[in-house]
DNA sequence: AATCAAAATTGAACCGATTTAATAATATTA
DNA sequence: TAATATTATTAAATCGGTTCAATTTTGATT
């Protein structure tokens, strides 16, 4: 099955290649009559004119930026898309979403993708985890591809656009000692994020600066699947005497915080009365919960909004840029599903 | 501003366009030497190969598929898109996913970037307002682009994949008027989509085959952004005495129903003790509300999959096919939202 | 230093459209 | 009907890379 080329058309057609072009191209120089019949003849051959090869000729008329983001269905991710729509489209660029549904080798193929199809540079939420392949950004490099992260990544120098999850995580936990609680532990996320070792490392840290002291028994492996953080929160409290349950969770994300109030209710412990919540992100749906969650609020739009400025300028330069790493300050959001004990 | 090419690069890395390709394309026949120097230049001069240039010759490697959906934020399209996602990449193809935003011109921009950018076909949710303009579509029909439509739009003959709003409004009405619901009222939603329509048509036909009687003001226009709802439902009851209030409310959608949710926990009107409320699209978020969400749900999944089965088969055949038009069946899916009355 | 196989490099053809100057066909006017 | 103006169509150049057969360079071996 050969591919049909604007050639076989013109030539089934008993014309030239550039009156089928015309005619494709909605020209009004060619005649009703020759029209209608190449246009017949385009039907019958199921001709679909390759997008590059046309676009070849006359360079780019529409410019674009693409993101990748590690889930379509997190908010947190939506949110930071729409903040570089926001910016990107000011400054006369589309924006095209992947999710990478938190698959590295998806990851490689949407930044091979996005540099292949003349999108003049990409966003990407990168999966870290553990000695995590890189030669994706450095092939990027190469071919001088402009490209911003939105997290760390170690081993190569790239524009990033990040927030500080072990200061705001701090901020979190220092406020609920200072609050009177004592029984503090970290529901963590899933392995595969480096947001999870982040968070944790600042639970720990925040212990260091204060009269409560840290164990490990603290930081409970929860992830943010609903299901399954709703399952092992259950699970969790299942195993526990009243007398030991914890004055405070902090979360590792909003979702997660959300299926443990789910669970929580089911188990028939209140929110804040009985156990105090924290988030993580600040989600839309998180704020409209009945009992709106308390959480650390990243500056989502704005990260989307700095991360497209950075790529743009890198877009438009003629010359190669320094790259750049921008650390976003979070915001500690108290709501309603925090107790002050004291 | 000349665009620098590879030729740019060969000439002053005084090597051929060859070799230059050869060093992009990592292939290991050119010496370390010539590599480096050439690596070099072209950082200097900050090359950047085109990327349709590139995939001309050898035609196209990877397969992928676009889908533009209305709002990258709610749930119903990205869930939509999660299916698609499912089948293409069962099938092979990646899928970019943009959103129009609700703007119609971002709509005609996509399609045509979609087209141009060598993606091999495209799955549309339509803004449709009115006598809304649809040569874009044409377009895509005249070079044979293979797409689905997640709506039907007049005046154009196209693949189709949608649900029966009327037929599912209809078995919601029904169901509550069966359980003793005697003040029923519709939440309608955005003028601009055609489900508004659909979904008052059916909450009004549902009367007609019911003791009950239609009357116009049981239609109530909150839209479904959700500032916008919650202060809309919080000023319709303020200006109602209690004994005037619904015994229950036919929502536009779930994100719409949310709203009214928190809109009546703030008057202090229990759901479902005092007012029954339904849903509609059956989103996450709904679903795991304190008061899970008496909902319509939409097979938002299977929607995806289907557009995607019929889009890939358009794509692969040699030969136009025939247009189909999909409708999918709603469920009625009961929770806590709602109460029996007898 | 001469030979020769292996490795590196070149350059022309090619991918599939668009563009445009030149030409052919048609329509208009005298 | 011939001359001219207008409209349609053609053919060749072009876009910026990749590919591959042919050629040149390298370096190992004698």
């Amino acid at each position: 099955m050969k591919k049909i080329t604007i050639e076989d058309v013109a030539k089934r057609a008993g014309v030239s290649k550039g009156t089928v072009s015309a005619v494709i191209n909605a020209k009004n120089t060619v005649r009703p009559v020759t029209r209608d019949h190449i246009l017949q003849i385009m039907k019958e051959v199921n001709f679909r004119p390759k997008g590059m090869a046309r676009n070849l000729k006359n360079g780019n008329l529409e410019k674009s930026i693409g993101i990748i983001i590690k889930d379509l269905n997190y908010p947190f991710y939506t949110t930071i898309a729409a903040g570089v729509k926001e910016y990107a489209n000011a400054m006369g660029y589309s924006v095209i979403v992947t999710s990478s549904d938190n698959d590295h080798e998806c990851e490689k193929k949407f930044s091979h993708l996005f540099s292949s199809k003349d999108i003049k540079g990409v966003i990407i939420a990168p999966i870290v985890e553990g000695e995590s392949e890189i030669e994706h950004l450095f092939k990027l490099k190469m071919i001088n591809y402009p490209f911003v992260l939105l997290e760390d990544v170690k081993g190569i120098q790239a524009n990033v656009v990040t927030i500080d999850n072990i200061k705001a995580i701090k901020k979190a936990v220092k406020y609920l000692i200072e609050k009177g609680h004592t029984k503090i532990i970290h529901f963590a996320g899933p392995a595969q994020s480096s947001h999870t070792q982040e968070r944790i490392e600042g639970f720990r840290h925040a212990f260091s600066e204060s009269p409560l002291v840290f164990n490990k028994e603290m930081i409970v492996s929860i992830g943010s699947h609903h299901e399954v953080s709703y399952k092992k929160t259950i699970e969790y409290f299942k195993n526990k005497n009243r007398e030991d349950y914890p004055t405070a969770i902090v979360c590792f994300n909003d979702l997660q915080a959300l299926a443990v109030m789910t669970a929580l209710k089911d188990l028939n412990i209140k929110v804040p009365d009985d156990i105090s919540i924290v988030g993580n992100d600040d989600i839309f749906y998180a704020k409209i919960y009945p009992v709106p969650l308390t959480t650390i609020r990243a500056p989502q739009n704005e990260i989307g909004q700095k991360a497209a400025e950075i790529l743009i300028r890198n877009i438009e330069s003629s010359t190669l840029l320094l790259t750049e790493r921008v650390v976003l300050d979070t915001e500690f959001v108290i709501r309603e599903s925090t107790r002050v004990l004291n």
